[in-house]
This record gives structure tokens, C-alpha cells and sequence, in this order.
DNA sequence: ACTTCTTGGACATCATTTGTCCAAAAGTAA
DNA sequence: TTACTTTTGGACAAATGATGTCCAAGAAGT
């Protein structure tokens, strides 16, 4: 059985990373990427760094680009953003928990 | 046992609404209290009705004043923000299972 | 060297948040 | 009801943060 706490290489990698990694198996320039996702080389350089933010319409178009699931990468997007809330917060994992619980409470709730 | 799934009275209310009770508990109008964080009436109503933002210094100020547990206050804080930016994504419970993971990875890596 | 790719800074623009005030609504007690 | 206090919501400017765009220089490949 898998342990809980593995994680593996792919999950290891920032969304940046990732989309970078995309890119370079695909064999193009920012440039070419950029212009299919209607955004400037420079911003795009800096979302593979990590220092813009990515949104839905830019998620969505590298996932239909490189033929990768989108939830897949929404999924990679949002929790490296909260990764980076909760990493400096000492409470950071009874956080989670408390979220848990409430995401699962408010679901049972409203459905 | 305990289900992890409970939710008690106290989890289950938010941030304002926590606020708002504590105050209530106490006695104090809005005035007061606004006056002892040093921020207006108005401001401190819309905190507690979770519609503008609280921060570091009115959390402080708030466990101060009612001597609740500073962290305990925070967490329930960063919960909630967080909460609403995970209830209406699809892949919520996945992404706090990943973000447990990467928190976990990061500590041990750094400390 | 020449060319292409990548990066970082500058900048205006746009969007969001904050602090503040005020008037009206809601509540309390005479 | 009237008088008083508390609470709310809207309006607004100022501050802060995000976005889009351009360009020049650095890095990498030929």
C-alpha cells in the first residue's frame, strides 16, 4: 500500500515547473506558447517561474496545447497557491483539517 | 471514538459570527470595541457580518480583548478564507489532500 | 559572430481593498 | 410615540495590488 505521505515526482513540481517541463518535451519557444495563449513571452516566462499568476482561460489553453487534463491542471494551480498561504503558518496543518471539515459539512448542507 | 467527520457548535459558525458572539457574551457595542481596535463602527460590523477583511492586528487585538487564544482566532480566520476559495471547486477535497502533502514535504525538507 | 530564446525592469492601466464618513434602519426603553 | 443607542449599508477617495505591454540585455544554440 501506498503511504499517504509519498509524494510523487510530478506532484513534487510547482505549476510553473510543470508547464515549463510541457513545454520543453514539446519542443517550443515561449514565444510560439505565448502567442497561441494570447499572452506576452515575458508574462508567460514569469508564470513558468512563478511570478505572475496563471487564470482559468491561460489553464485551459495549455491543457487543450499539450493534451493534459485541465482539472488535472487546475488542481496543480490552486494548491500550489495555498500551499504558499498555509507554508509560513504554524497552524498550517490543523488548518487543513478545520477546512476539511467545514468544505465537507457546507457540501452535506447544500446539495 | 470521535468521527473525524463532526463538527462542533463552535467549528461549525465563522470568523464574524464568532466575533460577533464573543462580543455579545461581553456586552459591548460595536463602539467599543471598534474603539479598542482602532478601527471604525462600521469596519468592525462588516467584519463580523464577513464582509470586509480582518488582519493580523485586529485578530491580535480581538484575543486581547476577550482573552481567547490568539492562534485559535488566526486558524479560525485563515479557515475560513480558505474554506471559500475551496467550496466551489470541483476538486476541493483532492486539492487540501495534495496541499497536506506539499506542507508536509516543504517542512521536511527545510527544517 | 549571429540568431533566437529568455528574463527582468519599467510603466500605465485596471481591479481590489482599506479607511472613513454619514444617513437611515433596527433595536431598546421611557 | 418619542428619544436614544446600536447597527447597517452605501458612497467615496486613497492606497495597494494585479495585469498587460514593451523593450533592452542576458543566456543559449548554431
Amino acid at each position: 500500500m501506498m503511504s499517504k505521505k509519498s509524494m510523487s515526482t510530478l506532484e513534487r513540481i510547482s505549476f510553473g515547473e510543470y508547464v515549463r517541463s510541457l513545454r520543453g518535451k514539446a519542443n517550443l519557444p515561449l514565444r510560439k506558447v505565448a502567442a497561441e495563449l494570447n499572452i506576452d513571452t515575458s508574462t508567460l516566462s514569469k508564470i513558468e517561474k512563478n511570478e505572475r499568476n496563471a487564470n482559468e482561460q491561460i489553464i485551459d489553453g495549455i491543457s487543450r496545447m499539450f493534451k493534459i487534463d485541465q482539472s488535472e491542471l487546475k488542481v496543480r494551480y490552486i494548491s500550489d497557491k495555498i500551499t504558499n498561504q498555509l507554508l509560513n503558518e504554524e497552524d498550517g496543518l490543523e488548518i487543513l483539517k478545520i477546512v476539511e471539515k467545514k468544505i465537507k459539512y457546507y457540501r452535506r448542507k447544500k446539495t
